[in-house]
DNA sequence: AATCCGGGGCT
DNA sequence: AGCCCAGGATT
C-alpha cells in the first residue's frame, strides 16, 4: 500500500505531459502502446502524432493500404507492428463496429497485443486492474526488492507479472500503471540513476546493497551474426530503377529493397561481377557496374550486422519493370535503403 | 524454452 | 566495435 502512495506522489509530480496521457480513446492508446513498444518515448512520439493526422480513427486505418501503413512506420523497425495494426483495425470494424473490446481477455486476442499491450490499454481506458509489466517496471521491482531472477527467464516473467499484480492499486489502476513505468523510465533509469533524490531510497534493495548496476538481472544474447548485403541500383537512360518487395519471412517483411544479393563474404569488383553474369535482373542486358561504396556500410539490427555494398548498374536498356526516380518515395523501404536513397540524390 | 524481429544511444 | 535497451509471434 505504501508503495503504491509514494509512486503515485512521485508521479502526479514528475510525470511528463505526452499527447497519449490527454485521452483515455482506446484507438488512441492501442496506437500509443504498439508504437511504444521496444521504443523509447523521443523516438515514438513523432510516429504517434503523424499516424493520428493520417489515420484520425480506427475506420481510417482500417481503409488504408498496407503500403501506405509501413511507409508511415518507416524508420521505426519491427514491422510486425505496423502490418498488425492493419490486421487489427480491421478486425475491429468488421467484427466490433468499430468499438474496442473493454477488457483485458477481448483484447489479449487481437494481433499484436500481448499480455503487456491488453494489460496497458484495460487499466488505462477501462481501471480494470492488470498489472503492467514492461521493461521500466522489471527494472523498477528488480531494484526494489532485490529480485535476481533473470526477467527474460520464463521464471522470471511469471515471477515479476505475480508481483506487480500484488502491488497494483486497485483504486486507480489506470495511474498506478503509468506511474511505476514513468518512474522507471526517467527515475529508476538503466544507467547512473540519481538515487539520492529517489523517494524510495531509504527502503530500495539494490540502493542499500550497492546492487544497481547489478539489477536487473538479464540472460546474455548471442552475438549478432554477419551479412552480406549487395544491393543492385540500377540505372536506366529512362531514369527509371528496380525495386523489389520483400517477401516470406525474415527481416523487413513487406518493404521494398533495390534487387539484392547476398553473399558470404564481402565482394569487390571482379568477384561481383563474375557472380552477376547468371542473375535474373539483369538476364539480357547490356550494363556497366561501379562501386558505390568503398567500404561496407555496417547496419546493425540486434541479432544481426549487415555489411553492406551498393552496386550501381548503368544500362541503356529500358526496363519492363522499373520505377522513375520520383515513384521512389512513395514505396516503404528500410532504413538501410532510404539513408542510402537520400545520399545518393535520386 | 529458444529464437526472430529494428533501430537508437552510449562508451 | 561492443554493449544496453526489450514485447509479441513463431517454432
Amino acid at each position: 500500500m505504501i508503495f503504491s502512495k509514494t509512486l503515485n506522489r512521485w508521479y502526479s509530480i514528475n510525470k511528463r505531459e505526452l499527447p497519449w496521457r490527454q485521452t483515455k480513446n482506446p484507438y488512441s492508446i492501442w496506437l500509443s502502446e504498439i508504437i511504444l513498444q521496444q521504443t523509447q518515448v523521443k523516438q515514438g512520439l513523432p510516429y504517434y502524432e503523424a499516424f493520428l493526422v493520417n489515420f484520425p480513427t480506427v475506420f481510417d486505418l482500417a481503409r488504408a493500404e498496407e503500403q501506405d501503413v509501413l511507409k508511415l512506420w518507416q524508420g521505426l523497425g519491427y514491422y510486425s507492428r505496423a502490418r498488425n495494426i492493419h490486421l487489427t483495425a480491421k478486425y475491429i470494424v468488421n467484427q466490433y463496429d468499430g468499438v474496442f473490446p473493454n477488457n483485458y481477455t477481448a483484447l489479449l486476442k487481437l494481433k499484436g497485443v500481448g499480455d503487456y499491450t491488453a494489460s496497458a490499454i484495460a487499466s488505462i481506458c477501462f481501471n480494470e486492474p492488470k498489472a503492467v509489466v514492461d521493461g521500466n517496471v522489471y527494472r523498477v521491482l528488480s531494484r526494489y526488492f532485490g529480485v535476481e531472477t533473470p526477467i527474460n527467464s520464463s521464471k522470471g516473467i511469471k515471477e515479476f507479472k505475480t508481483l506487480a499484480q500484488e502491488l497494483i492499486d486497485h483504486e486507480n489502476p489506470a495511474d498506478y500503471n503509468q506511474a511505476i513505468m514513468e518512474f522507471g523510465a526517467v527515475q529508476c533509469k538503466p544507467q547512473n540513476p540519481d538515487c539520492s533524490v529517489c523517494p524510495f531510497n531509504t527502503t530500495c534493495f539494490a540502493f542499500n546493497k550497492n546492487q544497481i548496476q547489478q539489477l536487473p538481472v538479464k540472460i546474455k544474447a548471442e552475438k549478432a551474426k554477419k551479412k552480406y548485403f549487395n544491393f543492385l541500383v540500377i540505372i536506366s537512360k529512362e531514369e527509371q530503377t528496380i525495386l523489389k518487395k520483400r517477401e516470406g519471412k525474415g527481416i523487413w517483411q513487406n518493404l521494398y529493397q533495390f534487387p539484392l544479393i547476398e553473399t558470404s563474404k564481402s565482394m569487390n569488383q571482379d568477384e561481383f561481377h563474375s557472380i552477376l553474369k547468371n542473375h535474373d535482373v539483369l538476364k539480357g542486358l547490356n550494363y556497366e557496374l561501379s562501386l558505390y561504396n568503398e567500404t561496407a556500410i555496417i547496419h546493425k539490427l540486434s541479432h544481426q550486422h549487415l555489411y553492406t555494398k551498393f552496386w550501381i548498374v548503368t544500362t541503356h536498356a529500358s526496363l519492363t519493370e522499373g520505377i522513375t526516380f520520383l515513384e521512389i518515395h512513395k514505396y516503404p523501404v528500410p532504413l538501410l535503403i532510404e539513408n542510402f536513397i537520400k545520399d545518393f540524390n535520386f
